[in-house]
DNA sequence: ACCTGAACACCGTTCAAGT
DNA sequence: ACCTGAACACCGTTCAAGT
C-alpha cells in the first residue's frame, strides 16, 4: 500500500507516526495525513487494526479530532480504497486488445490480492465501493476493440472485473492453495482469463 | 435464509425467539437452535445485527451460554454459511453440459446475492469460508462433460465460482443498478456466462 | 476553525462461580 | 454438564467545552 506520489505541495509534516503513538503533532491535521496513517496502519497490522482510536494515537492527536476532517469510518475506508485503486499501474494502450485485457486484469488482480479485506469490505458497502470504482475505461476500450457487438461490451467488462474480484478474494479460501504461495492461484487466474478471451473472440467472430 | 429441512429428530423446542427476547427457555441449548436463531437474526436485521449478546437475548439465555456450544463467532458464521450454502437447489443432472453449468451458476448466484455480507465476510476469513465450500462436484462434472482438456477443468470451475462471487457481491456497487432492482445485474450475469460457455466451447473444439 | 475529553451504547471473549 | 454474571479490553460516534 504505497503512498501515492500525487501532489504533495506542502513540506513534509513532522513525523508523527512513530510506533509509540505518543508524539504530539505541531501542524494541523489534513485528510491526506489521515489517509497516510490509515494506510500505514493497515499495511503493518491489517484492516482489523484500523480503528478511529488507534488512528488518533498514531497521528498524535485526540481520536475524535479525525472526525473534523472525515465524516466517519466508512468514508475513511472509501478514501483509502480510492488511493489503493488509484495506485494501479495501467498497461500500455498500444497493444492488441487481448494483451490489454490481460494486462488490465493482471494489474487489478494484484491490487485486489494485496488489499483483500479492504475490497471485501468495500464490495459489501456501497460507500466504500464508491471510492474504489476502478479505472475501467482502458478495459472497456480493450474489450470494444475485440470487435464484439456494442451491447456485449459492458457485460464482458463486468465479467472481467467480477472475475478479478472473486478470484482475488478467493485467495482466502482453504484448499485452493498453500497459505503462503499464491502461484497456483495466479496460474488458475491466467487460465480463467484464457477462457474469457476465447469466449470474446468466439462472440466477435460469429 | 430458510431453515434446513434436515434431521430434526427432537420435538420442536419451546418458542424462544419472540421479539421481546426476554423469554427463558426450558430445554437445553443445541447448536442447531443457535444456528436457527442466528439465521433469523440475520434475516430480520442483517449480519451487522448478529452479535453474541443479541443472540443470547433471542435465545432467552445468558449471552455466554452460547460459548458452551460454539467456539467463537467465526465458527458460528461458518456454521451459518454451511447452512445457507447447503440450501442451494442443484439443477437436474441429465441436461446438456452448458445447461447444467448455467443452472448451477444461477442457483449459486441466487444464494450469494441473498447472503451478500455473509459471503463477503466468508471470503475474507478462511474459517468462515470453510463452512461455505460450495457443492462444486456437479459443476465440475458439467464442465468436464464439455470435452475440454482435463487440466483445464479445474481452472474453469474456479472461473465460474469466482465470477459468481464477484458478480453477486458487486450488487452492492453503485452505478451498476438501481438499489432495489437486480434485473439488470442478473441480465449482465447471464451475458457473462454466455462468454464463459463460448470460451469453454472454443477450447473444447480446438 | 480546530482539538479535547467525557460519555453513550455497544462489542467479543475469559473466567470463576453457581446449579 | 451446562449456565450465569462480573470483568477486561476494546469499538464508533455525539456533544459540550475548551483554545
Amino acid at each position: 500500500m504505497a503512498r501515492q506520489p500525487a501532489r504533495r505541495d506542502t513540506t513534509q509534516p513532522t513525523e508523527t507516526t512513530q510506533h509509540t503513538g505518543t508524539t504530539r503533532r505541531t501542524d494541523p491535521l489534513t485528510v491526506d495525513a489521515i489517509v497516510d496513517a490509515a494506510c500505514e496502519l493497515i499495511a503493518e497490522a491489517g484492516l482489523a487494526a484500523l480503528s478511529m482510536r488507534r488512528l488518533g494515537a498514531v497521528l498524535g492527536v485526540d481520536p475524535m479530532a479525525v472526525y473534523h476532517h472525515v465524516n466517519n469510518k466508512r468514508q475513511l475506508l472509501s478514501l483509502v480504497t480510492a488511493r489503493v485503486v488509484g495506485a494501479m499501474v495501467l498497461p500500455a494502450a498500444d497493444a492488441a486488445w487481448a494483451v490489454r485485457v490481460r494486462g488490465w486484469a493482471d494489474a487489478y488482480w494484484a491490487v485486489v490480492v494485496a488489499n483483500r479485506d479492504l475490497v471485501a469490505a468495500g464490495l459489501a458497502d456501497p460507500v466504500v465501493a464508491a471510492g474504489g470504482i476502478p479505472l475501467v475505461a482502458p478495459l472497456t476500450e480493450a474489450v470494444a476493440d475485440s470487435g464484439i457487438r456494442a451491447a456485449l461490451v459492458e457485460p464482458n467488462v463486468w465479467l472481467i472485473v467480477d472475475f478479478v474480484h472473486g478470484a482475488a478474494l478467493g485467495a482466502a479460501a482453504p484448499l485452493r492453495h498453500a497459505a503462503d504461495d499464491l502461484t497456483p492461484l495466479r496460474a488458475a487466474f491466467a487460465a480463467g482469463l484464457d477462457t474469457i478471451v476465447a469466449g470474446i473472440e468466439a462472440q466477435a467472430g460469429g
